[in-house]
DNA sequence: TATATATTAGAACATATGTGTTAATAATTA
DNA sequence: TAATTATTAACACATATGTTCTAATATATA
């Protein structure tokens, strides 16, 4: 589903406009700009634009489009809920809903970095208990919510006898999980694939400045 | 100058209205949602909140309202540009001038990872010479373009006697500089004050996935 | 307390702006 | 070519919306 001539006139003004002014052109000031001899014109390509899912209009909104998918700017961020701090071997809480959106700590990423992944949360090292992962005291790590996990993960695992949560390398073994610090210095540990839950993956690392 | 409870209010609620129609609010959104008794109580705290600084209005636009400073969730992100790779002791080379604003290559990054920093380029680190620096193969490093540093700087550096820049820690010794490979296996070596340049000071690094 | 300043209220006004109608023209399709 | 569909055009209309004016009330200041 193309778009004509005149549709990716408007479209490129659309988002020349909203960068320029930070929020949306009106009608008559798309013909103006696009050099578009009546608004009706205007409003009948905007409606193109609409069916073709690169713009959402509000009606009877003044200046109501709002420009979807990535040719919207604002949607080239993403902000993930910072829950707390870890530190080496003490237990994190990570609440299981990504419900309360309570984004009083929140850091806010390119999507550059976390690429399409979803429901996020963000959690600060303490110590250098994961140097072997490139991770130091006072960086930022993203994690993925999620149960599953591929051989090599690094991921936030609950831990049945201990009702904690670590952060560990992880690899499937026949009939046992090994659990794998980061750190040389500490020894890995395995447990039956019963008593653990992986509560979320890595996905970046962040240093913190 | 702070901003009465109302003030407060309307610029808290413009916040949430842009962020969720991606549009501003109109006087008469701002009046219900705010619960204020009258268009222009709301015409008159915005003139004050404009005069603070806060925002910016366009006279007879409707809608006309842009959000100014870190409140605006626009300018919380900022484009760097990717200029290359880098590998280990290869020279690297940087323009002088952040002129040619050529974004071809660029990375998007949030405000929260660099600060109030400007003039940031990018590079890609290829290989793992920089391990000591929990740099490895594929991160990318943030660069703040200047001509200073402190001792113990992560710098991008250029030695006249090569022609080339490389990326090392430095150290201003009493007549003479320590430059010091981010890698226990490489030696450090020393030169005279009068014969390189900094070229840029590491900000921060960048795990890609 | 008296005066000045800041804020609130209600209403009316002017216009900025989205929408609809009808007709003409251009581009496709049968 | 004829019929259908897509697009353009001009205009009028309704209303969404910013602005202004005057007065009342609250708050700060002398």
């Amino acid at each position: 589903m193309e778009l004509t001539a005149k549709q990716d006139k408007i479209l490129n003004f659309l988002k020349d406009f909203i960068l320029d002014k930070d929020y949306p052109p009106s009608i008559r000031d798309i013909q103006t700009h696009c050099s578009i001899s009546s608004t009706s014109v205007v409003d009948y390509n905007l409606k193109k634009l609409e069916e073709k899912g690169l713009i959402r209009r509000d009606k009877d909104i003044s200046r109501g489009i709002e420009i979807l998918g990535d040719n919207n700017i604002r949607s080239r961020t993403i902000r993930v809920p910072l829950l707390g701090k870890i530190a080496a071997g003490k237990p994190i809480n990570i609440p299981t809903e990504s419900s309360t959106e309570d984004y009083t700590n929140a850091i806010e990423l390119s999507r550059d970095q976390i690429g399409a992944k979803t429901d996020l949360f963000a959690l600060q090292i303490k110590g250098n208990s994961m140097i072997d992962a490139l991770i130091q005291d006072g960086d930022i790590i993203i994690l993925e919510r999620t149960n599953q996990f591929d051989n090599g993960d690094m991921v936030a695992v609950w831990i049945k006898s201990d009702n904690s949560t670590t952060f560990k390398r992880i690899y499937k073994l026949d009939n046992k999980i090994k659990l794998e610090p980061m750190n040389k210095k500490m020894k890995s540990f395995y447990i039956d694939p019963s008593s653990f839950q992986v509560q979320g993956r890595f996905v970046t690392s962040i240093r913190h400045w």
